[in-house]
This record gives C-alpha cells, sequence and structure tokens, in this order.
DNA sequence: GTGAAAGCGCTAACAG
DNA sequence: CTGTTAGCGCTTTCAC
C-alpha cells in the first residue's frame, strides 16, 4: 500500500493547519476553531481563514490527526468469518452488513472491513485496523483472528458466535430452540426417518456424513446448537439420534446443497425429510431432489433456516430469523451510549415458516 | 461517538510503548522494532520486550499514531450514490462491493463504507475519513459528497459516473453503445413503437413521463448515456424518438418498475417492446405485464440492463454487464503501484443477452 | 475572541 | 543490534 497510492494527487501535498496559521498571522487554535468550533471566531474572521486555505490548497484538518488527538477514529471494524469478499455472496451476511451499515450511517460512523486474508496468519490487518471498535460476525472457536480483535483496547459485539466471551456483547438468536420447534413440527407430520444437512463444522473440509462426536466438537457454535436443537426435538419424538444421517458440506452454496442431497439420498432413499441447516442448503437440496424426480412434498419434506428472501419465493418451509435487525442491533450495542454496565446480550426472536416444502411423510 | 465506546473494555487504556519500553529499560526504537521488524533485534530481547507488552497489557502499537507517522491509513474509503444500507439492496451494487473487496483484500486493505447520511449537508464524513484513497461509485453530477473527495489530497477512482473528471481514473462501460446495440436488436427484431422505463433522472422524485428535454439535462450521466444510445439506435431504425414515451421512477425497485409499467401501457397500450435501463425495473415490468394477462414474449417484449442473476433466472433479455469485474478493477486501478501517469480509464465490456422476453411484435 | 503550551503515540533516519 | 533525535498534524485546557 506504500507507494501504490502516492498518485498524482497525492503529490500535492501541501499546506498543513500551522502553515496556514503561519501565513495568516494567526495561532493554530483559531485555524483549528475555524473548522471544528465555528462559534468560537468571528464570522469575518473564519472566513478569511477558510478562503486562505482554498487559495493555499489546504484540504482541512488531517484525519488521522485529529483522530490520534481526539482518540476516536470514527468508525466501526467489522471481522468476518470468511474471506471479506464471501460476505457479499452470502444473502444472510448481506441482511446483516445492512443492518450494520444503518445504525452506522444512524451514528455517523464508518464503517470498516477488515480485510482477513483467506487464511492469513495475518492478523495484522486487525491490529491495524483505525476503530473505536469491533462487530465480530459469526466466528468459529478459537480463531486468531478474533482473538486479536480481543486483545485491542476497544469494545467489541459478537454476532450469533461463539457465545460466552468476557467482557464481550453478543446478539444472536436462540438456534438451538429454533430448531426444536421445527424438529417438533416435522415429527408432529409423522416423520421418523430423517436426514441432515449442515454447513461445516471445522475448518477442515469435510464433505461427506458426520458422526455425532464430531457434531459434538463441531468448531461453529452455531451448527452445533442447530444440531443438538435437533436432536433434542427428534429424541423426544422417540427418534434414536445416531441414526440419523448428517452430511456436511464445507462450502455453503446452492451446489453443495444438491450435492450433499444425492449423497444422503443415495445411501438413505428411505428418509422422509431432509433438514437442512441453511436456507441456501435447503434450496441446493430442493433442486438436488426435484432433479432427481422427487415429489417436494408429496413425496419428501425439506426445511431450511434463515428465512432468505429466495427461500419465501420458493415456497420453502423454514425458521425466519431477523438478519437485519441482528446487524442494527449489533452496531446499536457498539455504538450506544449510556448503560454500558456488564456485558449484555440480545436474543432476537425467530418464527417458524411453515410453507409448501413440508408435509405428512408418503408412506 | 465520543463517549459511546467508552465501555468497560476501552477503560483498559494502559500502557503505550514508551512506557514499555521505559519498563523495559530499552529505548522506543527497540519495542518499536520488536513490532514492525523483527530482524532488527535479537530473538530472546523482542521475546522479552513481547512477554513484557502482554503482562502490561500493551496491545501493540495504536493504529491510528502508526498511521500519522507513516502517512498511511490501510484502508480505501468507498463513497456510494445513495444510503450506505442501500447499497446492500442492489444486486449491481453488490456484485461491485465484492470486486472491490477482492482487490481491497489481495492487498492487504481495509474497505472503509463512508457513512453518507440520507440527505446530509454532513460532507464532513467524507473530510473525516482516514483513508489512502476513494472509490467512488455513480454519483450524480455535481454532487457535494464526491466534491469533498476531491478536496482531499488522495486518489481517486470513479466507477461509473460521473465522467471526465480531472486528474481521476474511472472505469466503466459504454452505456450508450451497449444501449444501441439493444435498440438495434430490437429494431431488427420488427419493433418501431417502444416505451422506456428508467431509473431517476434528477434528484428530485419524478415518478412518470420524463420529456426530452428532462431526459438529455439528467444528473445522472449512466442513465442520459443509456437513454441517448436507445435514442441513437430507435432513431436510426426510422422511429422519432420524441413520441417515445419515457416513464421515470425515483425508487430502484421491482415494485416501482411494475407501478411504472402500468402507467405506460396505460397511456400507451399499443407499445409492443417496453425497454427497461435496469433489471430490476425489468423485474418489476414483467411481473406487472404479466399480472395485467400480457403475454411476453408472445404480444410485448421486455429487456432489462444489467445482466443480475436474478435477470438470468427469469430468462429476461438484458446487456450484461461486469460489475464484480468493475469492482475489482477500481480498487486495482487505486492500490496498484507502477505507471500513474494521468489519468487513466477503462471500459469493460458488455454483452446483449437475448433470451425469452424479446421476440418480434405481435401484429 | 485569541494565543501559548503541551502533548496524543508512534516511526525513521542516523549514529554508535 | 540499540539509542538519540525529531517530528507526523492536530486539539485543547487555560490564561489573556
Amino acid at each position: 500500500m506504500a507507494e501504490a497510492l502516492e498518485g498524482r494527487r497525492s503529490t500535492r501535498r501541501t499546506a498543513t493547519l500551522a502553515s496556514l496559521a503561519a501565513e495568516l498571522g494567526v495561532s493554530r487554535t483559531t485555524v483549528s476553531n475555524a473548522y471544528n468550533r465555528p462559534d468560537q471566531l468571528s464570522p469575518a474572521l473564519r472566513r478569511r481563514v477558510l478562503d486562505t486555505a482554498r487559495r493555499l490548497g489546504y484540504p482541512g484538518p488531517d484525519p488521522v490527526a485529529r483522530s490520534l488527538r481526539t482518540r476516536k477514529a470514527g468508525a466501526v471494524g467489522l471481522l468476518l468469518t470468511e474471506a471479506l469478499s464471501y460476505a457479499f455472496r452470502d444473502p444472510v451476511a448481506i441482511q446483516f452488513l445492512e443492518g450494520l451499515a444503518l445504525a452506522c450511517e444512524d451514528n455517523g460512523s464508518g464503517l470498516l472491513l477488515v480485510p482477513v486474508s483467506p487464511e492469513a496468519e495475518d492478523v495484522g490487518a486487525v491490529a491495524r485496523a483505525g476503530v473505536d471498535g469491533f462487530v465480530v460476525y459469526s466466528m468459529p472457536d478459537d480463531d486468531e483472528h478474533f482473538a486479536a480483535v480481543l486483545e485491542r483496547p476497544v469494545p467489541v459485539v459478537v454476532c450469533d458466535q461463539p457465545t460466552d466471551v468476557p467482557d464481550v456483547d453478543r446478539v444472536g438468536i436462540d438456534d438451538q430452540a429454533a430448531m426444536v420447534e421445527l424438529a417438533q413440527h416435522l415429527a408432529g407430520l409423522g416423520h421418523r426417518r430423517v436426514g441432515v444437512l449442515c454447513m461445516r463444522l471445522s475448518l477442515d473440509r469435510n464433505d461427506g456424513f458426520a458422526s455425532v462426536s464430531r457434531q459434538d466438537s463441531a468448531r461453529y457454535e452455531v451448527q452445533r446448537r442447530r444440531l443438538a436443537g435437533l436432536r433434542d426435538g427428534f429424541t423426544a419424538a422417540g427418534v434414536d439420534w445416531s441414526t440419523v444421517p448428517v452430511v456436511e458440506r464445507f462450502d455453503h452454496t446452492e451446489a453443495a446443497g444438491a450435492h450433499a442431497f444425492d449423497q444422503l439420498a443415495e445411501r438413505h432413499p428411505d428418509v422422509t425429510a431432509v433438514v437442512c441447516t441453511s436456507d441456501i442448503l435447503a434450496l441446493g437440496a430442493l433442486r438436488g431432489a426435484r432433479a432427481a424426480g422427487r415429489d417436494v412434498p408429496g413425496d419428501l419434506t425439506i426445511t431450511g433456516f434463515d428465512g432468505v428472501p429466495a427461500a419465501e419465493r420458493a415456497g420453502l418451509t423454514t425458521v425466519r430469523q431477523p438478519s437485519l435487525d441482528k446487524g442494527r442491533a449489533a452496531g446499536e450495542l457498539l455504538l450506544d451510549r449510556g448503560d454500558r454496565q456488564r456485558s449484555r446480550t440480545l436474543l432476537l426472536p425467530t418464527e417458524l415458516m411453515v410453507r409448501q416444502t413440508s408435509g405428512p411423510p408418503k408412506s
């Protein structure tokens, strides 16, 4: 980045507040006031200062120097699970971003997307971010970037995962309870032979079946809890969870969902319901199932999680979560003045959306 | 923002590089080197420095102070047409963002979304952004925020509009030529009675027909050029452009597109083709047309512009533009070292995608 | 209404 | 390999 930006425009690095003051024969204070406290000087003098500034090409107080002095950067840092660019492919993340952006806007704060290189050791980006606080979106347990955030002496708000971090506010949903509810819905319809499609459970790629022990030790708390909710709900309905096939996918795409469905269906052709831990996966599964000639919900039930717009269009039965509200709440939690006593946790409501991809089992 | 972030965590503002050095009995340089130039001191000493830092709760060099000293912020600022949050609703903007994020990632730069309040005078946010350069996405002519960006002594890259800004690089497409091609396609099919749906042409809301003079004086250059392209293309086919109805919409949503279609169809029921200057509008028009019982493309042709995923799914005939590439190119143009001589303009290719919403006129 | 003094916390020559 | 010297550009009491 060093010389990268040494361009045409940047060469006109010219006047400073001090040189302007000298030129005008006034003190630096006065010039500073002209910009920051217009009421502290006569309008005439202020006008003179600003005019001279323009003539000298003085661009106004340097933002970085001001930040150093005032001890505030005017920006919120955002740390994301994946590469920065991935966020713009995931509809849930996009909605979260929109909500967060809204909160920042209201506050006049900038939103700094912290570059987290692919698998980078480069924790440096976190240390180098000039921000007044961090919002951390859905990180795996024991993430080093997150650890780096915690090192910084600024407030932090986590969305979703990980939970139970001392001195850190959090906003999320009750993933486990939401899944219990979904399981009850399906069990109520009569489903007993179910299969599950879930997102990655650890940092190492495992595109295939996930054992119960792998499920329980998942490094992604959200997935762990969603699976736990399904286990609780189905177990209560008399299903032996250890017999329930869970297929994991590292990539979070519809294609992955479709392929995971094939894998599940091949080995367990008898399942009557496929529960997916995300809408994207479910949408893919739906496509895969229909491509395989299955009738949904006629002879197969498929459900998702998240409540993205595409799921609604597809009539997918799913659990809706307020992604945008999570973003806004995270921003507000970070930026809101006031009662910042002990760490707060905000759990937002979810809603089971029964639509057209779930029904009673065929037989 | 001031006290907003004075929280639990932030109170542990403690050691500085200087106090650490004092504690260790070494110079500040040494401590600085421990962080920035590990090769400049013995591993043993470095370890001692780092250990003591941890013990004292020293979080490492303050990013803002470092930025002041090194004269680089490590971040790129992004200025967007609308409120920050709008960007996350527009699929074209999202793709642009993704591309830009990719370029930033590669460079290890942060991406700072500059908060531009709704209709804010608050140009201050631009002045206050600690960034090494700005990417400006599709701004109207004579925008004051953009003007504020130009005041800053840093490099600037504009995407799309406005064009012809001195000393500023630009990336975009040839909107006019792309529309000429589309017009030729439609004229070739035999369409002579056409109608147009376009995005806002100025900052004041005008949800209705736009006169030729309003078209020509549009403050949004992209819309101006797309309309000009249509005019050129259809005029060449013998159409009197002054008779072509152009319906404008301030909001860029499918609902607006559908409603605009109704408005057009009511007053000009005889048009055989509706050309929209964006896919969103076209998707809305398509919905409106079908809701009105029209057969597309049977008795009505509808086209879009942009090439968003939803347009592909809908089989919409449109002009595809490489939104992601534009974002990446903008980032690279800003960050790439090297030949930064005079201002560069990068025009990316577009492609006419003839799909299932265009066909010969009915009669 | 205006100025003087005192750094914010850090890095970068350049000596040693 | 380590320390000295000089600020980066600005804001902010606190007197005048």
